[in-house]
DNA sequence: ATCTTGCTACTAGAATTCCCGTAATAAGGA
DNA sequence: TCCTTATTACGGGAATTCTAGTAGCAAGAT
Protein backbone atom coordinates (compact mmCIF):
# COMPACT_ATOMS: atom_id res chain seq x y z
CA UNK A 1 0.00 0.00 0.00
CA UNK A 2 1.19 3.40 -0.93
CA UNK A 3 1.99 5.61 1.37
CA UNK A 4 -0.21 8.75 2.77
CA UNK A 5 2.51 10.69 1.54
CA UNK A 6 5.64 10.47 0.85
CA UNK A 7 8.66 12.17 2.74
CA UNK A 8 10.32 15.32 0.77
CA UNK A 9 13.06 13.05 -0.08
CA UNK A 10 11.57 10.00 -0.90
CA UNK A 11 9.43 11.54 -3.28
CA UNK A 12 12.41 13.41 -4.85
CA UNK A 13 13.58 9.98 -5.38
CA UNK A 14 10.12 8.47 -6.52
CA UNK A 15 9.72 11.50 -8.83
CA UNK A 16 12.80 10.36 -10.93
CA UNK A 17 12.33 6.70 -10.88
CA UNK A 18 8.74 8.12 -12.36
CA UNK A 19 10.66 10.28 -14.68
CA UNK A 20 13.05 7.73 -16.50
CA UNK A 21 10.60 4.39 -15.84
CA UNK A 22 14.25 2.98 -14.00
CA UNK A 23 17.25 4.16 -12.49
CA UNK A 24 20.30 2.99 -11.08
CA UNK A 25 21.73 4.56 -8.17
CA UNK A 26 23.98 6.70 -10.15
CA UNK A 27 21.35 8.12 -12.43
CA UNK A 28 19.44 8.94 -9.67
CA UNK A 29 22.34 10.94 -8.30
CA UNK A 30 22.47 12.37 -11.22
CA UNK A 31 18.69 13.75 -11.21
CA UNK A 32 19.02 14.83 -7.91
CA UNK A 33 18.80 18.38 -7.59
CA UNK A 34 21.12 18.70 -4.29
CA UNK A 35 24.34 16.70 -4.38
CA UNK A 36 24.24 14.15 -2.20
CA UNK A 37 26.59 11.28 -1.49
CA UNK A 38 26.06 8.08 -3.37
CA UNK A 39 25.57 6.03 -0.10
CA UNK A 40 22.92 8.50 0.76
CA UNK A 41 21.26 8.31 -2.62
CA UNK A 42 21.08 4.38 -2.25
CA UNK A 43 20.31 4.88 1.55
CA UNK A 44 16.82 6.31 0.17
CA UNK A 45 16.40 4.16 -2.24
CA UNK A 46 16.54 0.92 0.03
CA UNK A 47 14.09 2.93 2.55
CA UNK A 48 11.92 3.04 -0.02
CA UNK A 49 12.46 -0.63 -0.95
CA UNK A 50 11.68 -1.69 2.47
CA UNK A 51 8.51 0.04 2.43
CA UNK A 52 7.79 -1.96 -0.52
CA UNK A 53 7.17 1.11 -3.15
CA UNK A 54 10.57 0.21 -4.60
CA UNK A 55 11.77 -2.80 -6.28
CA UNK A 56 14.99 -3.71 -8.30
CA UNK A 57 16.78 -6.41 -10.78
CA UNK A 58 20.25 -6.73 -10.96
CA UNK A 59 21.98 -5.33 -13.67
CA UNK A 60 25.57 -5.96 -14.89
CA UNK A 61 26.54 -5.29 -11.01
CA UNK A 62 24.50 -2.43 -10.14
CA UNK A 63 21.03 -2.57 -9.10
CA UNK A 64 17.80 -0.72 -11.03
CA UNK A 65 15.22 -0.29 -9.27
CA UNK A 66 11.88 0.41 -10.06
CA UNK A 67 8.86 2.48 -8.69
CA UNK A 68 5.68 -0.03 -7.57
CA UNK A 69 3.45 2.56 -7.03
CA UNK A 70 2.70 4.68 -10.44
CA UNK A 71 2.66 8.27 -10.46
CA UNK A 72 -1.58 8.90 -11.12
CA UNK A 73 -1.93 6.59 -7.84
CA UNK A 74 0.41 8.91 -5.91
CA UNK A 75 -1.04 11.76 -7.38
CA UNK A 76 -4.67 11.15 -6.48
CA UNK A 77 -3.99 9.89 -3.06
CA UNK A 78 -1.95 13.69 -2.95
CA UNK A 79 -4.35 15.30 -3.92
CA UNK A 80 -7.10 14.18 -2.20
CA UNK A 81 -5.12 15.47 0.90
CA UNK A 82 -4.68 18.60 -0.69
CA UNK A 83 -7.91 18.60 -1.55
CA UNK A 84 -8.89 17.93 1.81
CA UNK A 85 -6.44 19.74 4.54
CA UNK A 86 -5.95 22.78 2.21
CA UNK A 87 -8.75 23.51 -0.21
CA UNK A 88 -11.62 22.95 2.23
CA UNK A 89 -12.52 19.82 0.86
CA UNK A 90 -13.72 21.49 -2.03
CA UNK A 91 -11.66 19.87 -5.43
CA UNK A 92 -13.12 23.03 -6.90
CA UNK A 93 -10.96 25.35 -4.62
CA UNK A 94 -8.09 23.64 -5.91
CA UNK A 95 -9.23 23.75 -9.32
CA UNK A 96 -9.69 27.45 -9.04
CA UNK A 97 -6.32 27.99 -8.04
CA UNK A 98 -4.83 26.01 -10.55
CA UNK A 99 -6.65 27.86 -13.16
CA UNK A 100 -6.11 31.51 -12.19
CA UNK A 101 -2.77 30.86 -11.62
CA UNK A 102 -0.09 31.42 -14.18
CA UNK A 103 1.56 28.66 -14.72
CA UNK A 104 -0.49 26.43 -16.77
CA UNK A 105 -0.97 28.26 -20.13
CA UNK A 106 -3.63 29.05 -23.00
CA UNK A 107 -3.35 26.72 -25.45
CA UNK A 108 -3.30 23.92 -21.99
CA UNK A 109 -6.35 25.87 -20.83
CA UNK A 110 -8.33 25.15 -24.26
CA UNK A 111 -6.85 21.51 -23.85
CA UNK A 112 -8.62 21.27 -20.24
CA UNK A 113 -11.92 22.89 -21.16
CA UNK A 114 -12.09 19.98 -24.07
CA UNK A 115 -11.29 17.55 -21.65
CA UNK A 116 -14.21 19.03 -19.44
CA UNK A 117 -16.43 18.75 -22.51
CA UNK A 118 -15.64 15.07 -22.87
CA UNK A 119 -16.28 14.04 -19.40
CA UNK A 120 -19.82 16.01 -18.79
CA UNK A 121 -20.60 14.83 -22.48
CA UNK A 122 -19.92 10.92 -20.83
CA UNK A 123 -21.51 12.00 -17.84
CA UNK A 124 -25.13 12.19 -18.98
CA UNK A 125 -25.22 9.22 -20.51
CA UNK A 126 -23.10 6.83 -19.20
CA UNK A 127 -23.81 5.89 -15.21
CA UNK A 128 -22.37 3.11 -14.08
CA UNK A 129 -21.17 2.36 -10.74
CA UNK B 1 8.44 32.46 4.63
CA UNK B 2 5.97 29.43 4.42
CA UNK B 3 7.57 26.23 4.84
CA UNK B 4 8.36 24.00 1.05
CA UNK B 5 5.74 21.65 3.30
CA UNK B 6 4.03 21.09 7.07
CA UNK B 7 4.67 18.22 8.07
CA UNK B 8 1.56 16.12 8.06
CA UNK B 9 0.56 16.77 11.97
CA UNK B 10 1.25 20.36 11.60
CA UNK B 11 -1.05 20.18 8.50
CA UNK B 12 -3.94 19.07 10.31
CA UNK B 13 -3.68 21.88 12.37
CA UNK B 14 -3.05 24.69 10.09
CA UNK B 15 -6.35 23.08 8.26
CA UNK B 16 -8.39 23.98 11.35
CA UNK B 17 -6.93 27.35 11.67
CA UNK B 18 -8.04 27.93 8.18
CA UNK B 19 -11.34 26.44 9.08
CA UNK B 20 -11.96 28.56 12.33
CA UNK B 21 -10.45 31.65 11.18
CA UNK B 22 -8.82 31.06 14.42
CA UNK B 23 -9.12 28.96 17.51
CA UNK B 24 -7.86 27.99 21.04
CA UNK B 25 -5.87 24.71 22.09
CA UNK B 26 -9.02 23.54 23.17
CA UNK B 27 -10.99 23.90 19.62
CA UNK B 28 -8.24 22.48 17.99
CA UNK B 29 -8.28 19.32 20.18
CA UNK B 30 -11.65 18.86 19.79
CA UNK B 31 -11.79 18.89 16.22
CA UNK B 32 -8.33 17.08 15.55
CA UNK B 33 -9.29 13.34 14.24
CA UNK B 34 -7.42 11.76 16.20
CA UNK B 35 -7.62 12.09 19.78
CA UNK B 36 -4.60 13.72 21.03
CA UNK B 37 -3.62 14.82 24.63
CA UNK B 38 -4.04 18.22 25.00
CA UNK B 39 -0.67 19.09 25.98
CA UNK B 40 0.43 17.17 22.48
CA UNK B 41 -1.80 19.94 20.77
CA UNK B 42 0.24 22.54 22.37
CA UNK B 43 3.12 21.88 21.21
CA UNK B 44 2.30 21.60 17.83
CA UNK B 45 0.87 25.09 18.41
CA UNK B 46 4.10 26.10 20.09
CA UNK B 47 6.43 24.66 16.96
CA UNK B 48 4.29 26.37 14.40
CA UNK B 49 4.18 29.78 16.38
CA UNK B 50 8.49 29.06 16.81
CA UNK B 51 8.86 28.40 13.15
CA UNK B 52 6.27 31.71 12.20
CA UNK B 53 3.52 30.13 10.92
CA UNK B 54 0.97 31.00 13.59
CA UNK B 55 0.43 33.73 15.93
CA UNK B 56 -1.11 33.69 19.24
CA UNK B 57 -3.18 36.93 21.25
CA UNK B 58 -3.89 36.43 24.81
CA UNK B 59 -7.94 35.52 25.57
CA UNK B 60 -9.24 35.10 28.95
CA UNK B 61 -6.70 33.11 30.25
CA UNK B 62 -5.90 30.99 27.39
CA UNK B 63 -4.36 31.76 23.83
CA UNK B 64 -5.90 32.01 20.60
CA UNK B 65 -3.84 31.16 17.41
CA UNK B 66 -4.11 32.75 14.30
CA UNK B 67 -2.65 31.48 10.95
CA UNK B 68 0.76 33.91 9.53
CA UNK B 69 0.02 31.89 6.05
CA UNK B 70 -3.27 32.02 4.38
CA UNK B 71 -4.62 28.70 2.59
CA UNK B 72 -4.37 29.66 -0.84
CA UNK B 73 -0.73 30.53 -0.45
CA UNK B 74 -0.12 27.41 0.98
CA UNK B 75 -1.93 25.69 -1.80
CA UNK B 76 -0.16 27.23 -4.29
CA UNK B 77 2.92 25.95 -2.94
CA UNK B 78 1.95 22.61 -2.30
CA UNK B 79 -0.19 22.57 -5.71
CA UNK B 80 3.85 23.46 -7.40
CA UNK B 81 5.24 20.90 -5.72
CA UNK B 82 2.61 18.26 -6.58
CA UNK B 83 3.13 19.45 -10.24
CA UNK B 84 6.79 19.20 -10.38
CA UNK B 85 7.09 16.01 -8.46
CA UNK B 86 4.29 13.70 -9.64
CA UNK B 87 2.67 15.40 -12.58
CA UNK B 88 5.52 15.62 -14.43
CA UNK B 89 5.49 19.42 -14.55
CA UNK B 90 2.45 19.85 -16.12
CA UNK B 91 -0.30 21.19 -14.48
CA UNK B 92 -2.48 19.95 -17.17
CA UNK B 93 -2.14 16.38 -16.27
CA UNK B 94 -2.87 17.11 -12.61
CA UNK B 95 -5.66 18.50 -14.06
CA UNK B 96 -6.73 15.66 -16.00
CA UNK B 97 -6.65 13.42 -13.11
CA UNK B 98 -8.66 15.66 -11.02
CA UNK B 99 -11.60 15.52 -13.46
CA UNK B 100 -11.24 12.02 -14.73
CA UNK B 101 -11.23 11.42 -11.35
CA UNK B 102 -14.58 10.39 -9.70
CA UNK B 103 -14.69 12.99 -6.48
CA UNK B 104 -15.94 15.80 -8.59
CA UNK B 105 -19.51 16.41 -9.39
CA UNK B 106 -21.38 17.26 -12.86
CA UNK B 107 -22.11 20.76 -11.18
CA UNK B 108 -18.39 21.40 -10.11
CA UNK B 109 -17.82 20.32 -13.67
CA UNK B 110 -19.74 23.11 -15.29
CA UNK B 111 -18.62 26.03 -12.97
CA UNK B 112 -15.22 24.78 -13.77
CA UNK B 113 -15.80 25.16 -17.88
CA UNK B 114 -17.35 28.57 -17.30
CA UNK B 115 -13.65 29.28 -14.96
CA UNK B 116 -11.77 28.59 -17.85
CA UNK B 117 -14.19 30.38 -20.33
CA UNK B 118 -13.49 33.36 -18.10
CA UNK B 119 -9.77 33.16 -17.84
CA UNK B 120 -9.37 32.43 -21.57
CA UNK B 121 -11.97 35.10 -22.33
CA UNK B 122 -9.48 37.46 -20.10
CA UNK B 123 -6.10 36.38 -21.04
CA UNK B 124 -6.37 37.40 -24.84
CA UNK B 125 -6.91 41.10 -23.86
CA UNK B 126 -5.16 41.94 -21.13
CA UNK B 127 -1.48 40.22 -21.48
CA UNK B 128 0.67 42.33 -19.16
CA UNK B 129 3.48 40.45 -16.92
C1' DA C 1 47.99 -12.69 -9.02
C1' DT C 2 47.23 -8.07 -7.67
C1' DC C 3 45.35 -3.66 -7.96
C1' DT C 4 41.79 -0.48 -8.96
C1' DT C 5 37.14 0.67 -9.55
C1' DG C 6 32.28 0.55 -8.90
C1' DC C 7 28.91 -1.29 -6.37
C1' DT C 8 26.15 -2.75 -2.13
C1' DA C 9 25.38 -3.79 2.88
C1' DC C 10 25.69 -2.16 7.20
C1' DT C 11 26.12 1.17 10.78
C1' DA C 12 25.45 5.42 12.77
C1' DG C 13 24.98 10.28 14.17
C1' DA C 14 22.37 14.54 13.93
C1' DA C 15 18.13 16.59 13.27
C1' DT C 16 13.31 16.45 13.19
C1' DT C 17 8.84 14.86 14.31
C1' DC C 18 5.45 13.24 17.30
C1' DC C 19 3.54 12.59 21.60
C1' DC C 20 2.83 13.43 26.35
C1' DG C 21 3.87 14.18 31.38
C1' DT C 22 5.05 17.34 35.17
C1' DA C 23 5.45 21.78 37.15
C1' DA C 24 3.94 26.35 37.55
C1' DT C 25 0.40 29.83 37.39
C1' DA C 26 -3.78 32.23 37.63
C1' DA C 27 -8.82 32.37 38.08
C1' DG C 28 -12.95 31.24 40.38
C1' DG C 29 -15.66 29.01 43.85
C1' DA C 30 -16.41 27.19 48.69
C1' DT D 1 -8.09 31.44 52.67
C1' DC D 2 -7.79 27.10 50.36
C1' DC D 3 -8.96 23.97 46.79
C1' DT D 4 -10.11 22.81 42.18
C1' DT D 5 -9.72 23.67 37.37
C1' DA D 6 -8.03 25.42 33.02
C1' DT D 7 -3.90 26.74 30.78
C1' DT D 8 0.74 27.34 29.53
C1' DA D 9 5.90 26.46 29.76
C1' DC D 10 9.28 23.19 29.72
C1' DG D 11 11.49 18.91 29.20
C1' DG D 12 12.16 14.74 27.10
C1' DG D 13 11.66 10.03 25.12
C1' DA D 14 10.68 7.23 21.05
C1' DA D 15 10.50 6.99 16.31
C1' DT D 16 11.62 8.63 11.87
C1' DT D 17 14.23 11.08 8.52
C1' DC D 18 18.32 12.51 6.41
C1' DT D 19 22.91 12.09 5.53
C1' DA D 20 27.15 9.80 5.01
C1' DG D 21 31.14 6.85 6.25
C1' DT D 22 33.35 2.20 6.34
C1' DA D 23 33.80 -2.42 5.03
C1' DG D 24 33.35 -5.90 1.82
C1' DC D 25 32.83 -7.96 -2.69
C1' DA D 26 33.25 -8.78 -7.57
C1' DA D 27 34.81 -7.50 -12.23
C1' DG D 28 38.21 -5.89 -15.26
C1' DA D 29 42.81 -4.22 -16.17
C1' DT D 30 47.87 -4.83 -15.84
Amino acid sequence: MPPDTFTPRELDVMSILWDLNSATVAEVQERLGDPLAYTTVLSVLRTLREKGYVRHEVEGRAYRYYALVDWPAAGRRELRRLVKKVFKGSPELLLVQLVSDRGIDERELRRLRQLVDERLGEGSEGEED
